[in-house]
DNA sequence: TATGGTTGTCTATATCAATAGACATTTTAG
DNA sequence: CTAAAATGTCTATTGATATAGACAACCATA
């Protein structure tokens, strides 16, 4: 068991966090169901090959993330355990997709504006460089829990007020239809990782050295022209992907 | 500028790593691709807003990697730079899918054994636990640069030789056909991202506090009997999935 | 060839990360 | 009540990380 887990030292990532990250993704994965509770600090300790303190140090982050919650005496105990799912289908939507696994979803818009389109964004949409488009900001939450943070890109001719459609809905899907696309399709998603942004990690209520899944998604109508390009930014730990064929 | 690309500290992530990662996805994102160099020392550091010293650790790093190479009075030049793209459809493939983004593929065998199914491998083979199965470890270069390492277990009263078949063509899609199965196709990919464990960072060439992509996938046959359950590793620096729906 | 811009090297100092050991405090089980 | 097991707290020491400043070495170019 001692080298299974091991962690690296003198890389930039202190022993602590590397440690805080496997027994986070070792929770999600339900390696501890079976008491509730981490093991003792002293076991981590000689796993993992270090000193009982930096387990400490470890488990203090993990503390402060509200994952788990010590008690002297008896143990250190798993407070919250949760990763989505998120299903990327040709009818991919967040609050349908998110829906069905958690209470209470919600849609912020964090910032909207009208922009000439970059080049990049306006290949995805299919626009000349310097059309008009909306950019939306959006956070969505599940569970009171932040998942996920966006950029999306909309045609500004067609959905100029898409930005005050979304605040009042919290919702893309019906954003659309109010402005009249009763229906749309996932036509390519890119998916990467990286480590966070500054600004992510604090919307998203992470701490630094977390990761991020990011999906580059383009929908379109049902006559394929393009209607949304966006950059989701989900916290890798709460959530995945899954690709039915 | 000085607050676009901000690093933290005291969050047991060293600041010269978190500024290595943002250069390395900078360059990877074709950001200097105008001169073909990174910015002078100074300038990074003025960016940061950390000290010159800790930028040049940074650049030490990537160096290393063979990502970057500082040459005396005139600047730090890119060397290397790149991302594959992996597509993710019904008739997924890794030779065929960066096949034609690099000169040469290859796939090594590094571990295979016949042995019980886990609880999870049953369940997705359809198997009941116990049953036997072959673990295939595998490791995936594209010119010469190791770009995924995989896990993969099939049921062993069908393909009992695949190890061998593996080891000679250096391709599933090749063993498949050997041991009789023609053509499979993708059912199901679940896409998550984590750190990289001690022996992957090792087979990968990565350093730690290096990302991976992990796509967990199940392949049928036309039938739709599962043929092959998969975790396959990718460094997230060089790869990026596409799902084109 | 002189100058400005760039990377390379050195010294010094302060803080963070990690180890080590000892002992206190609390809970659970016997 | 007692003992074992677990977390909490304290002191001390070492090495890694980060800052600061000064200057050397090298390159391109005017």
């Amino acid at each position: 068991m001692a080298g299974l887990k091991q962690v690296q030292r003198q890389t930039g990532v202190a022993l602590w966090r590397q440690i805080a990250d496997r027994i986070r993704e070792a929770i999600g994965t339900g390696a501890y169901d079976e008491t509730g509770m981490v093991p003792p600090e002293t076991v981590l300790a000689l796993q993992f090959g270090v000193n009982r303190h930096t387990v400490r140090s470890a488990l203090a982050a993990l503390a402060q993330e509200g994952i788990v919650r010590a008690v002297q005496g008896r143990g250190t105990l798993i407070e919250r355990k949760e990763r989505l799912n998120f299903p990327i289908t040709r009818r991919t939507r967040f609050t349908s997709g998110i829906g069905d696994q958690a209470r209470e979803t919600r849609g912020l818009l964090l910032d909207g504006a009208t922009e000439e389109a970059s080049a990049e964004v306006a290949r995805w949409l299919g626009l000349k460089p310097g059309e008009q488009v909306v950019r939306l900001e959006t956070l969505r939450h599940a569970d009171k829990r932040p998942v996920s943070k966006a950029t999306s890109w909309f045609p500004a001719v067609r959905f100029a007020g898409i930005g005050e459609a979304y605040r009042k809905h919290e919702s893309i899907t019906k954003a659309f239809a109010e402005l009249g696309l009763s229906d749309y399709v996932r036509a390519t998603t890119e998916v990467t990782a990286a480590h966070a942004s500054t600004a992510d990690l604090a919307d998203l209520e992470l701490t630094p050295g977390a990761i991020l899944l990011i999906a580059k998604a383009m929908n379109t109508d049902l006559d394929g022209v393009p209607v949304q390009y966006s950059i989701s930014r989900f916290a890798a730990d709460r959530v995945q992907f899954t690709i039915e064929n």
